[in-house]
DNA sequence: AATATCTTCAACCGCTTATTC
DNA sequence: GGAATAAGCGGTTGAAGATAT
């Protein structure tokens, strides 16, 4: 055989399958505090027992702050008909239409529901691939029509682009939903509270890279949460998180992190070693040696560790029960947290 | 109640594109 | 300009849950 392309991970070393709460504690603690400028090498930095590639989809379609989850309303799923005539099975570009929606969630609704909704109405499957080729549209938007070639499509989309801005208001995106892939759309003002431990980091730089994909941005940005959108359950990691979003439907999202908690963003191993201990589980067979040496990135050390640890330990004792109405100081987290932490949460955690 | 079948969706795979050297 | 590397994207898979028999 030729060489090929060299794989992107050692599969014999990686962890694959469903993503573990403690994993996914992991990936966002990092995250929040490094960004993730490089996905290759995240996975070892925050001794993650994964490819990096895995690290980027989990975080993109479920830990980022701004997915939004549960079931799509009807004006989602007619923004993603029209928006699939037009562009096809270009899933991120459709992404980028809907708030908090990631491709992989849409290609999953168009594939199970919107399909078959459609097949019975045309009498056939709707174009799905097809339409990607030729683009040849008769759209049901009334307020957008295109033109389009199979040469077309940049232009089409150009135009998607522009008529997502500048068209009729019915026909906007998500009213605060920044429709650019430009990472700066989606930036926001940090938060007053984001303060502290919680500035961007500073230790990798602000990425001028954006993503096209569904809003993702780089590093900077990955406390995206926008004060518009406060009320679409677009979450924040750091802010306070909106209970009354919460849907039961979100299913395998580690809710415990959506809730408004200081993680003591460590700079050494101490806080996952903690982190690892707390209760008895096992941390998904990373071994400490894996990374030893080296499992600390060089970030710096920007708080007491001790700071760091109490903080992280009051917290855990709050929301594990044990402290609960000790200081009310912490009436602002434990607001947040009035809701106990989804049960199960722990009791993954703290069970082997 | 047990089993089979269907549905859903999180995660993976591998190709393409972008970036860096 | 070309190779190497990393990220992005879309298709596919398979486990788990739901529903039917």
């Amino acid at each position: 055989m030729g060489k090929g392309r060299a794989p992107c991970c050692d599969k014999d070393k990686v962890k694959r399958g469903p993503w573990s709460p403690q994993e996914d504690l992991r990936l966002i603690t990092f995250i929040q505090k490094h960004g993730h400028e490089n996905w290759r090498a995240l996975p070892k930095q925050a001794r993650l027992l994964r490819c990096g590639k895995s690290c980027r989809l989990r975080w993109i379609n479920y830990l980022r702050p701004d997915v939004k989850r549960g079931n799509f309303s009807k004006e989602e799923e007619e923004t993603i008909i029209r928006l699939h005539e037009t562009l096809g099975n270009k899933w991120s570009k459709i992404a980028s239409h809907l708030a908090g929606r990631t491709d992989n969630e849409i290609k999953n609704v168009w594939n199970t529901h919107l399909k078959k909704r459609l097949a019975p109405k045309n009498g056939k499957i709707p174009q799905n691939d097809q339409s990607k080729e030729t683009c040849m549209v008769s759209s049901s938007c009334s307020s957008i029509t295109f033109v389009s070639s199979p040469c077309g499509k940049r232009n089409l989309e150009v135009e998607l682009e522009q008529q997502w801005h500048e068209g009729s208001p019915s026909k906007k995106p998500r009213e605060g939903f920044p429709v650019s892939d430009k990472a700066e759309d989606f930036k926001t003002e940090v938060p007053s509270h984001n303060s502290g431990p919680f500035e961007e980091p500073k230790e990798f730089p602000s990425s001028s890279i954006s993503s096209s994909n569904s809003n993702i941005t780089n590093s900077s940005q990955v406390n995206v949460p926008n004060p518009e959108n406060h009320g679409d359950s677009l979450l924040n990691f750091i802010g306070v998180y909106d209970w009354e979003n919460n849907t039961s439907e979100e299913v395998n999202k580690p809710e415990i992190l959506n809730n408004a908690f200081d993680i003591p963003l460590e700079s050494d191993s101490d806080f996952w070693d903690m982190l690892d201990s707390l209760g008895s589980f096992q941390p998904d067979e990373i071994q400490s040696n894996e990374v030893e040496g080296n499992q600390s990135p060089d970030f710096g050390e920007e708080y007491s560790k001790e700071n760091e640890n109490n903080k992280w330990l009051q917290y855990l004792e709050i929301e594990l029960g044990l402290e609960v109405t000790k200081n009310e100081n912490h009436n602002n987290l434990s607001n947040t947290a009035a809701e106990p932490l989804v049960p199960e949460m722990y009791d993954m955690l703290l069970k082997p």
